[in-house]
DNA sequence: GTGCGCCGACCGTCCGTTCGGTCGGCCGCC
DNA sequence: GGCGGCCGACCGAACGGACGGTCGGCGCAC
């Protein structure tokens, strides 16, 4: 084994710790993952890490941002706020599949927060805010007559998204044309929910 | 304030303190749940645990054991086995909606599990497992022409598991009726699969 | 020289677990 | 009936190790 230069150090920037933080952050889950797992993921030390944030939970909170940002970011789109009830939720629907897959680790990371923290807790109240926007759309929608009269608009704003969040648990990029599986869901959910359309 | 008798100790066997732990594991994850949290919840201390259990692992273990017990059990019914494809199916997502919510913290604490130790793996392979069963019965629907012909059957399984295991993230048992959830689910998958049946 | 990124050694606290012991109930024997 | 022994459930103290984080210093590029 020949003598071999020195490694380069590797280089950081928030963002770019941030980044693997996070894909270890939802491999080990936030709580199951120490700072010593991070430093392996990097390959820098841990004591490193503290350069770059405060805190372990201060990456937490960066990842929860940005996933927040980018979930009610859909919420100012005129395809949200503007036409029938039943269209703005099939654009939602959409929309966040493609933010869902767009900004996969941080929003993966967003559905998994339990109420541990401060900042856990704020992450659960932002989704629960989220969750009335839409859930204001289906009752609309329902009030419109455009879903069928024997489903719940409670329960189907909850199954609907129950359904498009499980797909954090499987989706990997590539592997399924995010086009292809945008269309799946409004079609499956569409259709159940008011039939042909 | 008077004096007291000392207050009684309290009993556990091993079920009731599984029943215990389980909750805490719900609500603040397994790795966010210390054997403090645990003395707490339960009223004995940390040590007591350890007479009804081996360790934290073996309370996990005996949850996850119970959730896969219950899933499996559902492949062995004769709705499961007997009949076309696309009846297996609705039996099975109906099924799986019951299994969820009479099993609801064993089932969710399974849905939850990450790959840290050898025990999350072996869950997660089984889960996998099961998937392969359902995936089979919707791959026949689909060769039998009864779910449309524009949906992939690996996304339609994904996607309605995906729904129905979603329900573990704010079903509460007495605040929906079980046979109303159940139809609903049956009922939008159903038809978002292959319209009006 | 300066600033940024990194390092190893170290810290106090918390973690899951162990150990020797206590307590209360039950049972059998005298 | 009373006593001793056994049992299961529980206790407090302590353990070794892991945790998130701190500190003083080094290396490198500009």
């Amino acid at each position: 084994m020949a003598a071999e230069a020195p490694a380069p150090r590797a280089q950081y920037d928030v963002h770019r710790l941030l980044a693997v933080a996070v894909q270890v952050f939802i491999e080990r889950g936030y709580d199951g993952t120490s700072m010593e797992d991070l430093a392996r993921a990097t390959g820098i030390t841990k004591s490193s890490i503290y350069h770059h944030v405060e805190s372990k939970e201060q990456l937490l909170r960066l990842a929860l941002d940005r996933a927040l940002g980018a979930l009610f970011a859909v919420t100012e789109e005129v395809g949200f706020t503007a036409g029938p009830a039943i269209d703005r939720l099939r654009y939602v629907l959409g929309r966040e599949v493609e933010v869902l897959c767009a900004e996969l680790p941080y929003v993966t990371l967003l559905l998994r927060v339990r109420g541990n923290t401060e900042i856990e807790r704020w992450a659960l109240e932002r989704r629960r805010e989220f969750d009335r926007f839409v859930r204001a759309i289906v009752v609309e929608a329902a009030a419109d007559g455009d879903i069928r009269a024997d489903l719940s608009p409670a329960l189907v704003e909850r199954l609907a998204f129950g359904m498009i969040n499980s797909i954090t648990e499987w989706y990997r990029p590539g592997r399924v044309d995010v086009d292809d599986l945008k269309t799946t869901v409004v079609a499956i959910i569409g259709t159940g929910l008011g039939g042909a359309r």
